[in-house]
DNA sequence: ATTATCTATAGATCTATAGATAATGC
DNA sequence: ATTATCTATAGATCTATAGATAATGC
């Protein structure tokens, strides 16, 4: 019955739609340029066009637009992990093809980064989300290598797949500070090609 | 002459040296909790028990603060990777004691993470500090690897050197973030082996 | 009728400066 | 005399709320 009464708004108006996706693009670039503490609801509804209590009528408050934006990038994001991988050569397609999706992006790697490591601060509300977020994708990865990984599994796979994922921030944060000067693609390719034991 | 004309103050009088480095204290944990940007001076001064503008007189402002604060923990750092290691055993020992360190002291690997991340934006204040700093970590692990490394000099050294250090960043955040789930000194010992050949 | 948007406002906070007062160390 | 510290202030900005007006879609 909930379900049922509530059937008729899917979201709201056209215009409100609009207007909360527009501000998820702006809100993103700016907490990752200045991070979630450093970027101000004004500015972000400025640069939207906007008034901030327009803003603060779509999201309610700052930490509710942060998890949105966290949300929505997320699902971004999960077409490439989308654990639908048919092979290893796929696996590794696709995870090339997110490299260069995360790179093409200007200020992606940032938001996961800054807040990321913000996150690392007891009470921030970021903090669950990016601990769910390892936990999910290690799933993931792990899946994979057991299904198309060549070779012994090994014992220590957990302790591997988490340290790729790091290996994969800690390039990222690296690119995006010293852009050029190493080509994160091939690094992270060769790390996946060894998991899979090729 | 200029040099003898300062002799005679080596930073001020001793009540103001302490002051400067109380606030440094706290300002590496603000910035690493907070961001730049979301630290605020009056904060950091209140928490010091000195006004902000007792803070402003010694630090200038507060671009001037954070570049002090980075200075700072990298001179704690570089007891660690002082480049006079004397053999491979030395350097793992060394590294390791390291990752102990960084551990060990509450926000510190959050600041780096935080502002290095941030750093990435253009015009960023310390975005020239990451850069030179991740180029001069690089070029003493290349050398020490040249020096105590057994086995051939793999031609891209210097890629898997930025590599390493980017592994290092990514898994000191991991850890913040998800405590106790990765022995992180064991996974970089590895590589560190790895990379000396052994 | 519901949703979107704005104006106006509250109350707190920010970085930075000017200038007065107190402590330090020769 | 120099250094350290505070009070006071400027001028801008912050998050959030209340309430009025306009647009949307049935």
């Amino acid at each position: 019955m909930p379900n049922e009464a509530r059937r008729k708004s899917p979201g709201g108006y056209a215009n409100g739609r609009a207007t909360r996706e527009d501000v998820l693009h702006r809100a993103a670039s700016a907490f990752a340029e200045q991070g979630y503490h450093g970027a101000s609801l004004r500015a972000i509804a400025r640069s939207a066009g906007i008034d901030h209590s327009t803003l603060l009528h779509h999201f309610g408050d700052k930490t509710s637009l942060l998890l949105a934006v966290l949300a929505w990038r997320d699902e971004e994001a999960m077409r490439f992990v989308s654990a639908d991988w048919v092979s290893a050569e796929d696996l590794r397609a696709q995870m090339a093809a997110l490299v260069e999706h995360n790179r093409s992006i200007p200020g992606l790697v940032q938001l996961y980064a800054v807040l990321s490591a913000e996150a690392a601060t007891e009470g921030h509300p970021a903090r669950a989300f990016f601990q769910e977020r390892a936990e999910r994708l290690a799933t993931q990865f792990e899946d994979a290598i057991r299904r198309f990984g060549t070779g012994p599994i090994p014992a220590d796979l957990h302790a591997r797949v988490l340290t790729y994922l790091a290996l994969w921030e800690g390039l990222q944060v690296f690119d995006a500070v010293n852009p050029g000067r190493l080509d994160i693609g091939v690094v992270l390719d060769g790390e996946l090609g060894r998991l899979l034991g090729t």
